[in-house]
DNA sequence: TCATACTTTCAGTATTTTTTGAAAATTCAA
DNA sequence: TTGAATTTTCAAAAAATACTGAAAGTATGA
């Protein structure tokens, strides 16, 4: 296989395991693209490779910048400016799982010790259900959200080595 | 909150959640209302109670029943199929583990294998930033993949105790 | 300051995904 | 068998989501 041919397949695969995930298909090619390119490249580079227009390359690298898996860079006598993708792999799940956490996980374990609130006789069967229901998912949700947490903060050697010891 | 609106508001977010995740927001509510029923229920009680279609409920219980998390279920003297979820959250994590690991891990490194073989000079900057890139993610694929296997297997009280340890 | 190169925004459009509902298929008791 | 109850299918419609492109906004250097 051509490396352009190999390089297609990968943004293109990329961008379909994105949206398996919640993550847009464009954004998630233009990081594709990004992070097989060893040197920073403009606006007009992706939007040529990609074929996608102007704003919406603009709104997704944007994203990308907020996630923290792009940096804008100033090239020195270059009028335009070029970016760059985080190449560490280890970093790049560390970002993500840490937006997501945030955005997803947190809201939902806040709203899970609000629900088991709930009003009503605990002997009736509907709210013994909904109770077991909501404080089983906060449990393994709690215990996720503090595993995550050590994750963003660990290295990779040890991280891998850890898992090694216990799933090997 | 009376036990309704907590209900709902349960049955609303999971699927929100569920849409953040690349699962469609019907399927995750149809999940979320029998979670919370300790008896079987008809499809005419999740048509009636999250008013959706037939066709709809029809289609996304089957998929539920695909992934393992709901069974069919006949009732002595009953004409209509009830249905119940599996309510071990643990079971559940690991059932959807299990299934996107087949349909989207799996498949991605496979294509990550292939190319891995591309062509070219291995000196050339692209080529070497590509194969990097490709091998890296590969390394921390085929990581996550054995990883996610022993959690498949394994039992939560193991699984959490095991985490315990590392991440206290 | 001005002209130009470049970036950002967002209303309108296009695409993709989900849902509906009616018809076809199936099941089952009599 | 028959036919009423129930389930399944799927083309068409609706809803949700993503994309475009032109206009507005900014930065730069002469």
């Amino acid at each position: 296989m051509k490396l352009t041919e190999a390089r297609q397949q990968f943004i293109s695969s990329w961008g379909a395991f994105g949206t398996h995930w919640g993550i847009n298909r464009t954004m998630a090619q233009i990081h594709a693209l990004l992070l097989i390119c060893s040197d920073p490249i403009t606006q007009d580079d992706i939007m040529e490779e990609l074929n996608i227009s102007r704003g919406n390359t603009n709104m997704n690298i944007r994203e990308l910048i907020n996630w923290g898996l792009v940096e804008r860079v100033i090239l020195p006598g270059e009028r335009k400016e070029f970016f760059l993708a985080e190449k560490d792999i280890w970093k790049v799940v560390k970002l993500i799982v840490k937006e997501r956490k945030k955005r997803e996980l947190e809201p939902m374990l806040q709203l899970l010790d609000k629900l088991e609130e709930v009003e009503g006789d605990k002997r009736d069967k509907n709210v013994k259900s909904f109770l077991e229901t909501v404080g089983n998912i906060k449990k393994l949700g709690k215990q996720a959200d503090k595993t995550l947490d050590t994750m963003i903060k660990a290295e990779e050697s040890w991280f891998i080595s850890s898992l090694m010891k216990i799933f090997k």
